[in-house]
RNA sequence: GGUCUGGUAGUUCAAUUGGUUAGAAUACCGGCCUGUCACGCCGGGGGUUGCGAGUUCGAGUCUCGUCCAGACCGCCA
């Protein structure tokens, strides 16, 4: 037997008992006379004590051990002298009479502590290690605990968890697939999934009425802090239900989600914005509404001035920084700086100071007097003390500069609490946006979102103004899930191919087999896909989804600890009919 | 594809205008210590300053290239 309790469980109580247990060395104090191993595992610390006086020769083998050597200890529990109130098994500590060295290990690169000295490159690589200290192991509880809460709702509302093939077909529309040849037809290849979509929509064709599935899905597309190549979904669908019942079902499981994790009380119904009105007043489509500070358009109090910045702009749009106003030159140019960034590519930035006094400062006195800088601030129901800061441009890059300006100055202001969770469904979004480079209509959400009825007519003629029965749940300005009401109806789903510029002969070839069983009685049915890694980091208060993924892959897509992906053999890619063209690529190992 | 930031001891960082033998903390090793729990005290070892080239009397520091890591833009139906 290697134990008889975990290294968290011992308490005052067990004063006495016999007992075993196993572990890793987290630190060895040595005394002189006496000497103290903390044995660590997933549940906790106990102390083991070793006198020299009482029991030599135990003191000796306990010098030998070294950090993160996985030991058994035999021994009696004992009441400490001195008690540790920072530790839950603080009140006891362990008599040994017998140490056995199940494992040996190097010292490690960096301390397994909770604030550890190693840095993110050195940890990476080290991740098991890493994996062991207790952060990571609460987030990986966390992600745990998290996933129970979503089936035991699930479960509760009758979907039925179901598995759908990794190995699939690859599709043009949307991200860029991962490819798997095929050994036994050469030249062909599977796809991941980027999601389990088609087969989802199957599995209600085939009547299994609600589905879900926790699932890994894949895009091969350039990483960021809350995007991963391969990431979790909590992938579901409902039949017979319209967007209300997708949308109740799943505030519900959020709702459910925070009080049995954090014991947050989420209101519900959660509030609904229409996608037009997060785009003009948060200038994005997931606004983070932990606060206010919207964007107002100031194109007719602004134009006609002789202030050719904003009387050639599309759009001018500002923000007000409440209680800002004491900002200096120096503070402001920086802030002009920051917004002329390439990532935000603002020209300048335009500021109204509002004083404390109730006088008005702006970078543009010498085109708007008094009166008119005062009709801006009303337009923001500004407060003496408070700065307004103005951008111009194009409209599409000005709302986007004023979106992220707007998150900036709530970040100075403190507004973006952590703790504070504000949940938002985005609503009607629209079902095709324009795409320049393709010079064709893409789906904004996926080819099988149905239109709204109203709208459908317009498919057609103006398939831009089609708004889609869609849905996105936002909370503190993360995209946590996102789904639609589908097509369920062969005609209108050719339609939409059409709209989106497949010929009758792609569509057939691509999603054939999706038409074809909705000639057999398909039910109305829509779903929806949660991040679940970015809603475990939510919850979790983290900014990256890796710091709650076990093994999660590197800023180049790269896993630096099993050094993936690398190159194969010559053999292996024969046996494939595969023949590398490195003309690109100086070489490759 | 692009922009930015960084790379110095096992680790985290410092090093003034380009100037002496590249320092500190921590980790590690040795010694002392009977109540520690960030133990303490004394001592010790530890460096191709990512790599390559250039400028210079002299480069951790400046320039160019390259590799690696991170953040972001494009991209992500």
């Amino acid at each position: 037997m290697y134990r008889t309790h975990t290294c968290g469980e011992l308490r005052i109580e067990n004063v006495g008992d016999e007992i075993i247990l196993s572990g890793w060395v987290q630190k060895i104090r040595n005394l002189g006379g006496m000497t103290f191993i903390d044995l660590r595992d997933r549940y906790g610390i106990t102390q083991l004590a070793f006198d020299e006086n009482a029991n030599p020769q135990m003191t000796t083998k306990a010098r030998e051990v070294g950090r993160e050597y996985v030991i058994q200890v035999k021994g009696n529990v004992i009441e400490r002298h001195n008690k540790n109130k920072n530790l839950p098994t603080g009140d006891i500590e362990i008599n040994c009479n017998d140490i056995t060295i199940l494992s040996k290990s190097d010292i490690p690169p960096f301390t397994i502590e909770e604030d550890t000295d190693g840095g993110d490159e050195l940890r990476m690589k080290y991740r098991y290690l890493d994996l062991r200290r207790a952060p990571l192991q609460r987030q990986i509880a966390l992600r745990h605990k998290v996933a129970q809460e979503v089936r035991k709702y699930l479960n509760q509302q009758d979907f039925f968890e179901i598995e759908t093939p990794v190995l699939i077909k690859s599709t043009p529309e949307g991200a860029r697939d991962f490819v798997v040849p095929s050994r036994m037809n050469q030249g062909q290849f599977y796809a991941l999934p980027q999601s389990p979509q088609v087969f989802k929509q199957l599995l209600m064709v085939s009547g299994y009425d609600r589905y879900y599935q926790i699932v890994k899905c894949f895009r091969d597309e350039d990483l960021r802090a809350d995007r991963q190549p391969e990431f979790t979904q909590i992938d579901c669908e409902m039949s017979f239900a319209e967007q209300d019942d997708v949308l109740s079902t799943f505030e519900s499981m959020t709702k459910a989600i925070f009080k049995n994790v954090l014991d947050i009380d989420l209101k519900t119904p959660f509030q609904r914005m229409p996608f037009s009105e997060a785009m003009s007043k948060y200038g994005n489509d997931k606004p983070d509404l932990r606060f206010g500070m919207e964007i107002h358009e100031l194109n007719k109090l602004v134009k006609g001035h002789d202030f050719k910045v904003f009387d050639s702009a599309e759009y001018i749009g500002g923000i007000c920084a409440q209680g800002l106003a004491d900002y200096s030159r120096k503070d402001l140019d920086k802030l002009t700086k920051w917004v002329q960034r390439p990532q935000i590519g603002a020209k300048g930035l335009v500021y109204v100071k509002y004083n404390e006094d109730g006088t008005f400062k702006s970078s543009v006195d010498k085109f708007y007097d008094e009166t008119q800088l005062k009709s801006w601030t009303e337009e923001f129901n500004a407060k003496p003390g408070d700065l307004i800061l103005i951008l111009a441009g194009d409209k599409p890059i000005t709302l986007h500069g004023l979106s992220e300006l707007r998150l900036e100055m709530g970040n100075r202001l403190g507004l973006r609490d952590k703790n504070t969770f504000v949940p938002l469904w985005v609503v009607d979004f629209p079902l095709v946006e324009w795409d320049e480079e393709s010079k064709r209509y893409h789906a904004m959400h996926h080819p099988f979102t149905a239109p709204k009825p109203k709208d459908a007519g317009l498919l057609n003629e103006d398939p831009g103004k089609v708004r889609a029965n869609a849905y996105d749940l936002v909370i503190n300005g993360v995209e946590i899930g996102g789904g639609s009401v589908r097509i369920h109806d062969q005609q209108m789903q050719q339609k939409m191919f059409e709209a989106l510029g497949f010929t009758k002969a792609e569509a057939e070839n691509q999603f054939g087999f999706l038409m074809n069983a909705f000639k057999y009685g398909a039910p109305p049915h829509a779903g929806i896909a949660f991040g679940f890694d970015r809603l475990v980091s939510l919850i979790a208060q983290l900014d990256s989804i890796r710091d709650v993924i076990a093994f999660p892959k590197n800023n180049n897509g790269r896993d630096v600890m099993i050094d993936s992906p690398s190159g194969v053999a010559e053999d292996q890619l024969a046996e494939l009919g595969l023949k590398l063209d490195l003309s690109n690529k100086e070489n490759i190992e």
